[in-house]
DNA sequence: CGACGTGTTGAAAGCTATCAAACTTAGTGG
DNA sequence: CCACTAAGTTTGATAGCTTTCAACACGTCG
């Protein structure tokens, strides 16, 4: 897929103070390393960003000098060459910490999926962060641990998995990403659209498409609304996402 | 491709106690985090192995109970799916530091590719190394970011490249993998097979074969032995790379 | 209501995989 | 030293999965 379209102007709007003690993905981040009565340190590095359905926050290639902490919202991060093919190397949700950089610049870009909230840090401020909280330095290398594992397995996927099996694995990575979701455990709800799930399994719109629909007429997912989809069969989802069929 | 091959019993073989004074490795590994007059602790943590070629040293899905820092030699990493079809997702050279895991089992396995030697920490005692030196996490933390920078690269080339694309990135990759590689610049040394090249780029042997012929014959490489490979159009081969043609 | 973006469905083309065989290289032993 | 063997690599023909191109359906919004 390539990608033209335009976005808007306004990509980053201040949206307040931080406040991290009432923060729903507090728990889930990096920054459940800063103990509760330290947490006007994490404060004041920080402020407060909302980035409207569509836009870029991070740009790949850009210096690198600030980071972000997705508080709501999902984000996909992208990879371009310069014909414009795009692939997409993730989507993070609330909680996922982004621009932990080994280069000056960051190697991939970031656009808001539905209306996403973020903390931005400076990296200076960060570094004193870091250096008044160890603990959390300790917290940045288990994400990147933890980010560095999923990305190897995606590089199966897109090694050695045939389409079936990606969307097969894409669901169930989905259903497993959302904290306890509501509406019953089988349902996944898919913010990203169809060219944007294209772009991460290495396939077009129309073989999603086609995709789905096989595992709809087999009776695997049941789809409502294109954005929510039910896993009827999981034990066969699981079975086709490991290629054992 | 499938794996059918059987290996060698002896895996691991203790080679002399570590020395790091003497360790060509030091400088590009994490190890150059300690201070000369502190490497009686890295000693004293780890001990010197050498692994046969083709002997994996590292089995995906075993207890992370250990860490390996390649001194010499070259290794593949490797995830595999249930019917044998494999994907490997980078090769480590001497400095790379293996093991480092957010589970508590490896995500992959490692193999010696041609005569490996290396150092092996157990879990605890690397623990206590980064207690006692914390720069060496900081250390662990670049070398996590540079990782996940260079999995998210090879997502783009698994998800939007073509062939050629992908095995001209590969060579230039090599190329830059080599620190200051004797007989001039342009020659690249695959210590790997062409299965192993094929499963690194998602691609079969007979592609691999195949790709690098049509290189040939375009001039953009010379290739001598099949495991030494002359890249005589680095502009050209660039352009290929990044897919501008 | 019609335009537009998004998603679905269909037919044909293309790139890479698969199957098969020839060739090269390295190692072994006569 | 050379024949022999085995593994790895290269080359060729065919098949298959996914892409591309195209048309249609659906829902939103002006």
């Amino acid at each position: 897929m390539t990608v033209t379209e335009t976005h808007r102007p306004l990509t980053l709007l201040p949206a307040g103070s931080v406040a991290c003690m009432t923060c729903g993905a507090r728990s889930a981040s990096v920054c459940n390393a800063v103990e509760e009565r330290d947490l006007r340190l994490l404060e004041g590095a920080a402020e407060k960003i909302r980035i409207a359905p569509g836009a870029p926050f991070m740009v790949e290639g850009a210096p690198a000098d600030c980071f972000f902490n997705i508080t709501s919202g999902t984000a996909r991060l992208v990879k371009l060459l310069p014909d414009g093919r795009r692939q997409v190397t993730g989507f993070a949700d609330a909680g996922r910490f982004l621009g932990l950089a080994a280069t000056e610049r960051f190697g991939f870009g970031a656009e808001a999926i539905d209306a996403v909230t973020a903390c931005r840090f400076s990296r200076k401020r960060l570094r004193g962060l870091i250096d008044d909280v160890p603990l959390l330095e300790r917290r940045l290398l288990a994400s990147a641990s933890s980010e560095l594992a999923a990305a190897q397995e995606q590089l199966l996927l897109l090694g050695r998995k045939t389409a079936l099996e990606r969307v097969a694995s894409f669901l169930l990575e989905r259903q497993a990403a959302l904290p306890v979701c509501r509406g019953g455990d089988e349902t996944v709800s898919l913010p990203m659209g169809r060219g944007d799930i294209a772009d991460y399994l290495g396939l077009t719109i129309e073989t999603i498409s086609r995709t789905l629909g096989m595992l709809k007429t087999r009776g695997c997912i049941a789809v409502d609304k294109a954005s929510e989809i039910r896993i009827r069969l999981p034990a066969r989802m699981r079975a086709l996402a490991a290629g054992e069929d």
